[in-house]
DNA sequence: TTTAAATAGGATTCTTTTGTCTTAATTGAT
DNA sequence: ATCAATTAAGACAAAAGAATCCTATTTAAA
């Protein structure tokens, strides 16, 4: 569905809200480990995530990646997978063609349409407060 | 969504499925045409979709691609999914955990739960008569 | 102001997916 | 029986995605 490289920038985010919401910063080593996901790889994610605004860094000494605390019921599934794999997944034809709308639609076009109004609506009604508390009281997990 | 392998696959399918209605055969040059697909890549997807018995071959002189028109009704889109990329689009974990359960739930366990249900539905209902039927009377389109 | 602890970012490698090419095997028609 | 048309299949190449490595750059603290 996701690419891996978004599957670990949300799993990074909810690691980095929960902490945020207990005042720490983390670092990748950190996150990587809590979420079981290559460091180095996960670092250049964060590095995108903090280029689209979603994250913050802190650099040098005593630094690390956090969320401000009032943003994080705010910030939707929906932008983090788009800042990593843009709006392909909501937008590309489900046959792959190069054009598909109303007026020349594919085979599959009106049964994708609704799957996908479905998906979209969901990334956008989910916050990643509600992601990061489940995972916070142990309702849900990041690894294994 | 799908890997490129199965949206061809499923093109390839619908165009072989109006043909066969027509009576007539089709080769993977015809159909990579039609389709606008790459022919010896789009060739090998056939193959695959002739050895998990989704469509015929015919081999010699005089041969290509059908489907029994009497088959064409009860083949559902997603035995063509699953015979190319596998189940893994409906049993993966959203956030690519290798464990996943009610038990053991990532984040957005029950939230992709809904979604998937309802993919997995619409892909177990629709069948390649409806698609073919479209593409032949001039409804839907397989290119561009 | 130096140092140690961090993130940033470019270059590189590995793996998977996508796509091509060449040759073998099959078969209907002559 | 031979030939031409056709699918089957394996080896190979290119592109994209995933992951690593090395070297800046930044910054708080001593």
């Amino acid at each position: 569905m996701f690419s891996k490289a978004c599957e670990y920038g949300i799993r990074a985010s909810i690691f980095i809200a929960k902490n945020s919401y207990e005042g720490k910063r983390v670092s990748p080593k950190e996150i990587s480990t809590e979420i079981n996901s290559p460091q180095a790889f996960t670092a250049k994610i964060l590095q995108a995530l903090v280029r689209h605004n979603i994250i913050n860094s802190v650099k040098g000494a005593y630094g690390g990646f956090e969320i401000d605390k009032k943003d994080i019921a705010f910030i939707k599934l929906y932008q983090i997978i788009e800042a990593i794999d843009g709006d392909s997944i909501f937008t590309r034809c489900g046959l792959g063609l190069d054009v598909c709308d109303a007026n020349h639609p594919c085979p599959v076009h009106d049964k994708f349409k609704v799957i996908r109004a479905e998906l979209n609506d969901m990334l956008q009604n989910t916050n990643l407060e509600e992601l990061a508390l489940g995972f916070k009281s142990g309702i849900s997990f990041l690894k294994i």
